[in-house]
DNA sequence: AATGCATCCAACCGCACCAGC
DNA sequence: AGCTGGTGCGGTTGGATGCAT
């Protein structure tokens, strides 16, 4: 059907920032607040795309944002939120406070896949590569070869992770940095819980047979899950994951008894 | 010191989803 | 119900930088 370009690229600068654009767009978030982005680059007298005035604030310029020094800690985490949630960038950086799903996706693909591989796991499949047994990943997966929960709208050239994640369930953010700013990774208003020390060995079944569960391009916004259950927080005061109850369909994750299915 | 190669990361691109009309 | 605009996401690219020879 041929829809409108995002801006018009013949007045758009392209390529890496200057000072001046940063300060602007700082200047201008600051005073209008974020959102608009279509308009926000004429308004605040930049001569970029929108999706580009975006994509530097969210990536680069927003205030609560940790830049490098991933720590052992975030690669274990980042590895079991994968395995989890496969190539879900934008959920990953949810669950890492002052992290873009921009930088998470390309220290997966420049340190962690490398560290996998080493280790002998294939980082897409978390599973042992061919004919290697051996696995330091805890991550246990009680069947193989069910579905994906990447969309089946796009292609995807890997084998599906190895968990699967109810769709509707709610995906609790631990809190981000005490600034209070509303860090806006796809589950943007999800309720908190606190920081994860995230025991994510989960025993996983197949996919749940609830109609809901089918498109996977549902899942694609609205995949959000509760950790704080299986962490075993859910339910109490730091843990306030039961308000999005009201919210459309919602799970959570428990660990199953062997054998035991959704 | 110069050159080539490898790695990293900011930014771009295309697609999908959602809301409003 | 269908169309369109706005937004967000994931994959990919290309320039910058670091390292080895």
């Amino acid at each position: 059907m041929g829809r409108s370009p995002c801006c018009e690229k013949a007045h758009t600068n392209k390529g890496a920032w200057t000072k001046e654009e940063d300060q602007r767009l700082i200047a201008y978030i600051r005073a209008h607040g974020e959102g608009s982005w279509r308009s926000l680059p004429k308004a605040a007298g930049l001569l970029r795309c929108g999706k580009s005035c975006r994509l530097r604030w969210m990536n680069y310029l927003r205030p609560d944002l940790k830049r490098g020094n991933f720590t052992g800690d975030d690669d274990e985490l980042i590895i079991k939120l994968h395995a989890l949630l496969g190539n879900k960038w934008s959920l990953i950086a949810g669950q890492l406070p002052g992290r873009t799903d921009n930088e998470i996706k390309n220290y997966w693909n420049t340190h962690i896949k490398r560290k996998l591989l080493s280790r002998g796991i294939d980082p897409q499949t978390h599973r042992p590569l061919s004919g290697g047994a051996g696995s330091a990943l805890t991550t246990t997966s009680s069947t193989a070869g069910f579905p994906s929960p990447a969309p089946a709208s796009r292609p995807t050239p890997t084998p599906p992770p190895a968990v699967v994640v109810p769709p509707n369930a709610i995906f609790a953010r631990p809190a981000p940095s005490e600034d209070g700013h509303s860090s806006s990774g796809a589950s943007t208003d999800a309720p908190r819980c606190p920081d994860l020390n995230l025991d994510l060995d989960l025993s996983v079944g197949p996919p749940p047979k609830t109609p809901a569960a089918t498109p996977a391009s549902q899942q694609r916004r609205r995949t959000t899950i509760c950790l704080c259950y299986h962490l075993g927080v859910r339910g109490g005061e730091a843990c306030s994951c039961e308000t999005a109850s009201s919210l459309a369909g919602f799970r959570f994750l428990r660990p199953l008894e062997e054998g035991q299915y959704i």
